[in-house]
DNA sequence: TTGTCTGCAAATATTTTGCACGACT
DNA sequence: AGTCGTGCAAAATATTTGCAGACAA
């Protein structure tokens, strides 16, 4: 957790940024949530518990600050509101998402699965891929074993 | 792109709409834009000139209902807006799309290619896939030749 | 002191809703 | 008459911006 955060903050300050009290709060709440897949107003009241003061701009403004360094990708679901997800370190590629038209939840597949799908996308349409997002709708086996 | 609208009607009929004229008038500015990717606004504007007193709401209001009839697919590139993509007739899946992070510009990518990564999905996750969503951004062929 | 960062409030943007009226059956 | 659909205006939601003051180098 505090090596996370002191590469982040080494992160920030290599393009001039500080790692605020502000800031520090936010990256922690996130760490703390990974699993989830926390909206602004989320992250917000979270914050909020530990930092009473903290104004909902500059939440908005951390998470700008975040995606810009690639420490969160910002997602969506289809609902209107935006939603922040912490990227694996190192990781080359963004996770993808399994979204349930039952329940609502939201698990991760870390496994990349894309790379032969890639490979045919950049040779056959002369286009170089830099990142991607892939989600697939459907019943959850939490819910698939309800109706059984 | 009659008997296209026909069979739109009969959807609609098949759940107890109509296609009223306002209605109509949406769909054929869909069907003439069909490679673009239009949100509510740009929708409105277009059906507009044909027909001037239609409100806002109305149009977010079939659009609402057309996705609902799975006519089209309602999406989201990461910008605020919401946009809505027409669905080929018959295709068993939603295309997929490569996003141009230095101009811009959308195509699309009819072929399925996930059938194999569907199947690993499926089996390992226990997950029953319903939809996908699966956009690629990076640097499209039109980019590429701009700067070589 | 200079520039960065913050909180608050106001502004903006997008989408949804309430309601009275109109059209069609 | 009854239902569905519409336009308008207002409301709701989500996000961004302007600005004056706080803070740290």
């Amino acid at each position: 957790m505090e090596q996370r955060i002191d590469r982040i903050k080494k992160q920030l300050h290599s393009k001039s940024y500080k790692l605020t009290p502000q800031r520090e709060v936010t990256v922690r709440v996130l760490l703390e949530h990974e699993d989830d897949h926390l909206s602004a107003e989320d992250v917000y009241m979270l914050v909020k518990e530990k930092y009473p003061e903290i104004g909902l701009a500059t939440v908005y403004r951390t998470l700008e600050l975040l995606t810009e360094l690639k420490v969160v990708d910002k997602i969506n679901f289809g609902d209107g509101v935006s939603r922040y997800d912490l990227r694996q370190e190192g990781a080359a590629h963004f996770h993808h998402h399994l979204v349930c038209i039952e329940c609502g939840s939201v698990d991760e597949i870390q496994e990349d699965l894309l790379e032969d799908v890639e490979k045919i996308v950049e040779s056959r349409f002369n286009f170089e891929i830099k990142d991607h997002r892939l989600t697939f709708h459907g019943i959850c086996y939490r819910c698939k074993d309800k109706s059984e």
